[in-house]
DNA sequence: AATGGGACCTGCGCGC
DNA sequence: TGCGCGCAGGTCCCAT
């Protein structure tokens, strides 16, 4: 589900509501969204622990706690935090399809929304989130690297640009709809070999990049289908998206239309006519 | 090296 | 109404 935006929305959430408390309690029902350490040592090592920071690394919300170690939470497709005044009671947990729910020393409770359960949680005993082995294949932030990084990682690759935006080895956090999105805004065709782009057309992509996810940002994400921000509320960037779902309409820049491509299994929306 | 297909899951909208 | 199909903000694994 989220990429960078949502994903920054919900730890700009969480900086506000759960920083500094205190994890006084832990409910799971789906034991394989936990993938590390074992279940039982999961929830051992979050009770008693301080949230002391919150923040994002591409994809994934990073939990600092204290005394020791780092929790972490993958949403994948449909995962999400939902922060309660309230204990979850039966209803809500099916109705919100939660999985995972914490009790804080403050009455207040933090759940793991997850429709299809593809999302992963994990607790890593160590002192510094650099010893994490698979933390440190991500590529860069794209809101906090120079336009001559960007150069340096696309040069020579052969993957076709729409691919290689979404590959997070290189830069972290664009998804499927800001790829097609991005791409859009530059006037490239999703098919390029991303190597073979000129300086200009890479320096669009690369600024487009950063402008739209700032505006993303601001307007908390997009809201399809199932993302949500904390208070269970939608982002209002799907008000903002240019071609993304768009099959068949008249593209906004050029009136041609906009037509929806398999790339790499994932649907691509773009302009034939203005993105050639 | 890069790509395609399938797997992991649940639920929604569509056409018949 | 009911049913089957396609589709969904991600990633991983295998085959070619």
């Amino acid at each position: 589900m989220p990429e960078l935006p949502e994903v920054e929305t919900m730890v700009r959430g969480l900086l506000s509501r759960v920083k500094g408390k205190q994890i006084t309690d832990l409910w799971a029902d789906e034991k394989k969204l936990i993938h590390h350490p074992s279940f039982r040592l999961f929830k051992e090592s979050l009770i008693g622990q301080q949230i002391t920071n919150i923040e994002r690394r591409g994809k994934i919300i990073i939990f600092h706690l204290q005394p020791k170690g780092f929790w972490l939470a993958h949403p994948k497709m449909t995962g999400h935090f939902l922060f309660l005044e309230s204990k979850p009671d039966d209803d809500f947990i099916k109705e919100k399809s939660v999985h995972l729910s914490l009790s804080f020393s403050d009455k207040t409770f933090l759940a793991w929304s997850d429709q299809r359960k593809f999302s992963r949680l994990e607790y890593w005993s160590v002192d510094d989130i650099a010893q994490i082995p698979w933390l440190r294949q991500l590529g860069l932030e794209p809101l906090k690297m120079s336009f001559a990084e960007f150069n340096q990682l696309i040069e020579g690759r052969r993957q076709r640009i729409k691919s290689w935006l979404m590959d997070q080895r290189f830069i972290v956090g664009v998804g499927n709809i800001y790829a097609s999105e991005v791409l859009w805004l530059a006037q490239v065709n999703p098919e390029r070999p991303a190597g073979d782009l000129s300086s200009n057309e890479r320096k669009k992509i690369f600024q487009g990049l950063q402008k739209m996810f700032k505006k993303a940002i601001i307007k908390k994400g997009t809201s399809l289908l199932e993302y949500r921000d904390i208070e269970d509320q939608k982002g209002e960037y799907a008000n903002y998206l240019q071609v993304y779902g768009r099959k068949g309409q008249p593209c906004p820049r050029c009136q041609g239309e906009i037509v929806r491509k398999m790339i790499g299994s994932r649907s691509t929306y773009y302009c034939p006519q203005c993105q050639p």
